[in-house]
DNA sequence: CTATTTTGTAAAGTAAGTTTATTATAATAA
DNA sequence: TTATTATAATAAACTTACTTTACAAAATAG
């Protein structure tokens, strides 16, 4: 693709540095305008003209003074919370998730429901818009700006176009997600990918918070990362970036569904980690698994997760060996991306040590060390519901880093 | 590591616009003001100023003027190529390599020597000292302006500080290379990792060229990837991304020198593919590189390119296998990198289709489709001394894209 | 020769920042 | 109590990169 000529005008300059005090408030929860041009380098007087927009569009408010050791004493000033509000929107392989926060993530309403017995888009988004609803009638509207929705979703999604390019668990394509959610809930619509949606959730809120380069990992049904570069979220050429699931860990290794052999998906995926055990128990293998089912189809993840726990030997192992290629995947991110953090989620969490202590070993035995100085490698904190608020993020994003003029954020929100 | 607030200044703005115009000019070769104009969207007057000033500082010449349709003649300008000059070194495992170029990567001037005996730091940067004394004799020194030097090096680089971090090959340790060659030489140097300079190379010169994302992959002793990611040279976070060599593509394969096993490298680099050519012939496997030595041991890579071009079955397989391995790794980059491009360098190339059609085969078959549409793997077209300019190009980049005020660049290289 | 088209400059205007001067207010020292 | 010092903040003038508007210059079409 031909490098677009840009531009730097001078309106991008202002919006660019009333988005950096934004930001700094965001991380600081107050601040003066003192300490704000200290941070920024910004002088004084060219901090006081930012924050009075500010407060003309009503996004920060005074609050009141502040005891210093010497000199006059400094008016702090913090974000208006209540005046960004953003609903995010989890399209799950077994449920729709809606949650409303503020813009310093707090959760403000949630709502889970079974997905439609159709999945077609229409009626997908139907459903979704009926959710919406219902959240934002249990928290009461008049009092409150809704920004706008979030919405991520599973597989290659156009974040541009707000178009849901090729998710493999629907039979979709091409899907103009955005203009069906937007059409419906009248609300400007932002999307993402759940993976990217996590790791903005990470970047804004999480043990990600103000890296620079990070990598959050999400493994439950299949395998995927999201990659913060730079502070910028990195989605790769169409969309595609991030695809670790089908990285060849163990050339001739067992058949993906993607048509190879070896993909760490069939190793380390709780889909694959659950087929394994079920083939074992098949083959006669003595299990606290066994005992419970009659019919061995039936085992669950879950059920694994829990074996395991209760120091099921064969549990143990299988989950022991995925964590093993999964720690090798990860190192090869390591290597070549050579990030300052990976942040693990999803699911695979429920298997806590069985899974952490092996996967972690196998990770630091196969990394470059230099690539690892300084390095951390840990689990999410921020729950199981980390997806909504990560599609709700979308918008934190737009709001602190977007290239859209901040006066319109203040106003078009308002309902 | 935090995320420093950076305010965006008037200054700021003037150069990136200004660095745009002198990028428009070196891509088209030449362009009128209003054309300028349209392709930046920055106003004619704007342009006018900004070229007033390019003049100024002699960076730009008037090429006269160019018939249109209609209306008057616009008068075109073009960069003044005799201004920059760039001087590259390239240090590699057998010798010292340096050249001149202008800013279009023109070469001036070539010199290639051994390696002196000793290869501590001091006496190293004394013979690259030599040998730019000795190129920068062969141009009349008097006319040019020599902006700086570029050093292209192996190993784990530290460009911001200048410090080679870790060279596998040579025996130092957070050496300041940057601050040694520029008390020698009396000139400022630039310096980067090998695979970062060489794609810059096809950036600026190559099949990279103005490409928003792409990856460069260098094949010879060992194998490595340089990465561009929105423009941008991508070094991770302690300079060590890129390091695709040691990721691990067979799981309990081969014993690599990193002390894990089936690394790529230990599947694809020369330094390995002899290996593997050694002991094939000495377990008896038939081979023309058996019958023209008697000391198996002296079998070099150049030989089995030369055998495999001869129909060698021995050395066609062995580069096949190495080969389709290779595909393997560069697909997981293109997996999770997403990228518009992947371009093939070094010793390998000679190799020709022996190499590149398994190679190419392989990446195809293991890719995800989703992530090749409109891709385009390929070799590069620079040629066997791209090393050196691409360390020559560490100063184009600085100069079209640097953070630096452009007046200085114009006056600080003038000898 | 005039109308039209395109390139380009001149002069005034805009606005985001900086510089300099000044005010406000608190703690401390005389 | 009063002067001094430190820190926060504003006011007013200045700077400057870009835009707007007006217009000049130069070429072709008709």
């Amino acid at each position: 693709m031909y490098n677009p000529a840009q531009k730097i005008s001078k309106d991008m300059m202002k919006q660019m540095n009333q988005k950096l005090v934004l930001r700094i408030l965001k991380e600081k929860g107050s601040a003066s305008k003192s300490e704000l041009s200290k941070i920024t380098g910004l002088t004084l007087p060219a901090i006081t003209d930012i924050m009075t927009e500010l407060e003309l569009y009503q996004v920060i408010e005074n609050l009141g003074e502040s005891r210093i050791k010497r000199g006059r004493f400094p008016t702090l000033f913090q974000l208006k919370k209540e005046v960004f509000h953003v609903i995010g929107v989890s399209i799950r392989s077994e449920s729709i998730r809606v949650g409303l926060y503020n813009i310093l993530g707090e959760t403000m309403a949630y709502t889970e429901t079974a997905l439609p017995e159709n999945t077609d888009p229409e009626t997908m988004m139907e459903r979704v818009n009926e959710v919406i609803q219902v959240v934002i009638q249990k928290y009461e509207v008049g009092s409150l700006n809704i920004l706008g929705i979030g919405l991520g979703m599973h597989g290659i999604v156009n974040p541009m176009e707000g178009i849901s390019v090729y998710p493999p668990h629907l039979q979709w394509e091409n899907v103009p997600i955005r203009q069906l959610l937007e059409n419906k809930t009248k609300l400007p619509v932002l999307v993402d990918n759940d993976c990217n949606s996590l790791t903005l959730a990470e970047y804004w809120f999480g043990k990600g918070e103000n890296l620079n380069s990070f990598i959050t990992i999400n493994v439950d049904y299949g395998v995927g990362a999201g990659i913060m570069i730079d502070s910028q979220l990195f989605h790769g050429r169409n969309y595609g970036a991030g695809q670790i699931g089908h990285t060849i860990i163990q050339d001739n290794g067992p058949l993906c569904s993607c048509g190879n052999y070896g993909c760490l998906e069939t190793l380390s995926s709780e889909l694959s980690i659950a087929g394994q055990a079920r083939s074992k128990i098949k083959q006669g293998f003595p299990s606290l698994l066994k005992e419970r089912y009659t019919d061995v189809n039936h085992v669950t993840i879950t059920d694994i997760y829990d074996a395991a726990h209760n120091n099921d030997k064969l549990a143990s192992n299988i989950l022991e060996e995925a964590s093993r290629y999964l720690g090798i995947g990860l190192s090869t991110l390591a290597n070549v991306f050579n990030p300052e953090k990976i942040i693990i989620t999803g699911g695979i969490l429920r298997g806590k040590q069985s899974v952490m202590d092996p996967l972690i070993e196998s990770f630091y035995t196969h990394a470059l060390k230099t690539n690892v100085e300084d390095f951390e490698i840990t689990t999410s904190g921020l729950g199981a519901k980390a997806d909504v608020l990560g599609a709700a993020t979308l918008w934190v994003e737009h709001v602190f880093k977007g290239d859209f003029p901040l006066s319109k954020a203040g106003k078009e929100g308002i309902t």
